[in-house]
RNA sequence: GUCCUCUUCGUCUAAUGGUUAGGACAUCGCUUUUUCAUGGCGAAGACACGGGUUCAAUUCCCGUAGAGGAUACCA
């Protein structure tokens, strides 16, 4: 088992845009992947044509790429175990299904929705499990039922028929999860499942292992949800006599609402301002999603943030590169437990490779949000703004509104400082000392501070009475970057105007 | 209802048959920066409950409760 080269599969079905929780499972495959030196493919189940979406397939692969998680085998990279996508593979499922029948471990069957929901009410009025089983089958219109005549007439007539697993009555099926250990079901509990649909086309539960059994998948690392048809699976296996090449399993814990109350969906997001997509999705009918990347995530960020969210390294390291990862990820130190969103320390991660990130990184998170004016003074002015205002924002989107006034004049004034620190004496002294700065061309940070610590000894005042109230007059901000900084990179003569400006606007 | 899984600070989590139960986010102080933020220091804050086993249980076992998942010709 462990000679067996690591072979991981991501598995969506794309019915919509991609799940955050489903972005996790993708990383957390690809993390394992890597490690053993192996290969991470991606396989698109759309065995449900009802669901398609269009678009949906799109929208996986580019979320894929947008964190950096790279497909070693798919539909768009190839691979020697394709087709990679299962409506493309459709001729090679329904073999495997006859067959089972042929060997008594599945059966098909005829019985209409209207039968079986007529005997999952006669079930449930005598208290018994509504279900498809040993039992109930044989109640049922089936070739277990049924004349071999009989069946072979309904088959040649192209009568409807599912192909249902016959599951034996009363079985322990246990197998082992990396994450949770050893799992075991009765097979007593658990229903026939239909693995060939009425329309020929396989279910999830069929396509799935026959797919990861001609893939060679080592490892079937996927969300919680599925842990109740894990036994469906080993018994497909079993079946199939594939018990060998059976995959391991490990069962990855859910991502819960802020309130834990249920998985994270589209909707909880939208209400709770927490972006559950990766990317933006437009859906048919108009409505918008939204994503962590418009909402001004970096990639690094995502990938670090979801990473923690269920797994924890074995020290106390908090911040990780992709390749980091790669290096200290296990499965065997998983949590068990759901883990509920937080958006505050999502910020702060992403607040983290804001602090970190490079002038290039800066000016693609913001691009979007250039105007002409922001880059009207050249891309070095533009970079030195970000770079002072990153510190103080979450998100690379914020950083421009908070920075008006470094790329026009200020509009707004704040009016507390208006009210509390401006006075005509006030005024006067602004005036005077930047008029100072101009005749003695004192441009630099360091100039201008030196400069207003002598104009205040000067006059005997204390500077700080005049710091706050010279932001103001530059800026119209009661805050934001160290002062002399901020008033060397907007230069002497827009200083001087600003302050001019501010003394007509605000004559006292 | 039934089956499965889970349960340590508000949140993500670490560790352990004997610890002052550790870290991070958030919160609150103090500090640096005459702003804000960053940084630094610090405070507060958790073993769901009840039984066992044991010299000793947060840790092992069994119950109870709570939470989540699954119960489709969806994945």
């Amino acid at each position: 088992m462990s000679e067996r080269p690591v072979r991981v599969r991501f598995a969506p079905s794309p019915t919509g845009p991609l799940h955050i929780g489903g972005v996790r499972t993708a990383l957390y495959n690809y993390l394992f992947a890597k490690q053993h030196g192996g290969k991470f493919l991606l396989r698109i189940e759309d065995t449900d044509q009802k669901r398609f979406v269009p678009g949906a397939e799109e929208y996986i692969n580019q979320s894929l790429a947008w964190l950096g998680l790279k497909v070693d085998e798919g539909v768009k990279e190839g691979g020697d175990f394709g087709p990679y996508k299962q409506s493309e593979r459709m001729d090679i499922y329904a073999a495997y299904a006859h067959q089972l029948v042929l060997e008594d471990k599945a059966y098909y069957a005829f019985d209409t929705p209207e039968e079986i929901n007529a005997m999952k009410e006669r079930l449930m009025a005598n208290n018994m499990a509504a279900k498809y089983d040993a039992i109930s089958r044989m109640s049922m219109k089936n070739s277990l039922t049924l004349s071999s005549d009989e069946v072979k007439e309904k088959l040649q007539n192209g009568d409807d028929f599912v192909v249902r697993i016959k599951l034996p009555r009363n079985e322990e099926i246990r197998f082992h999860d990396i994450i949770r250990g050893w799992i075991v079901f009765n097979s007593s509990q658990l229903d026939d499942k239909v693995l060939l649909k009425g329309d020929g086309l396989p279910t999830y539960h069929l396509a799935n292992i026959v797919d990861d059994y001609k893939m060679d998948i080592s490892h079937v690392i996927r969300g919680e949800e599925w842990l109740p048809s894990a036994p469906l699976h080993v018994m497909l296996y079993r079946y199939l006599g594939w018990e060998d090449k059976m995959p391991q399993f490990a069962h990855l814990p859910l991502i819960l609402r802020p309130d834990g109350k249920g998985k994270l969906s589209k909707r909880d997001g939208d209400k709770l301002g927490i972006p559950v997509f990766p990317l933006e999705w437009h859906a048919a009918d108009g409505e918008k999603s939204s994503g962590y990347r418009e909402s001004g995530f970096m990639p690094n960020a995502v990938v670090n943030l979801l990473a923690m969210l269920g797994w924890h390294p074995a020290d106390n390291k908090e911040l990780f590169t992709i390749d980091e990862l790669v290096q200290a990820f296990s499965l065997e130190r998983v949590s068990k437990s759901g883990a509920k969103f937080d958006i505050d320390k999502a910020k702060w991660y992403n607040h983290q490779y804001l602090l970190s990130a490079t002038s290039d990184e800066l000016l693609i998170l913001i691009k979007d949000d250039l105007e002409p004016m922001h880059t009207a003074n050249g891309q070095e002015y533009l970079v030195k703004v970000l770079d002072m205002l990153k510190e103080k924002v979450s998100f690379a989107n914020e950083i421009l509104p908070l920075g008006e006034y470094f790329f026009t004049l200020p509009t707004k004034y704040d009016e507390g400082v208006q009210n509390k620190k401006w006075n005509p004496e006030v005024a006067n002294h602004i005036h005077d000392y930047v008029n100072e700065l101009v005749v003695n061309k004192y441009a630099s940070a360091t100039e201008m501070e030196q400069h207003l610590q002598s104009y205040a000894d000067d006059c005997g005042i204390n500077k700080g009475t005049l710091m706050q109230p010279l932001r103001w007059a530059i800026s119209g901000q009661a805050g934001g970057p160290p002062i002399f900084e901020m008033m060397e990179l907007i230069g002497l003569d827009s200083i001087a105007e600003r302050v001019k400006i501010a003394r007509m606007k605000h004559a006292l």
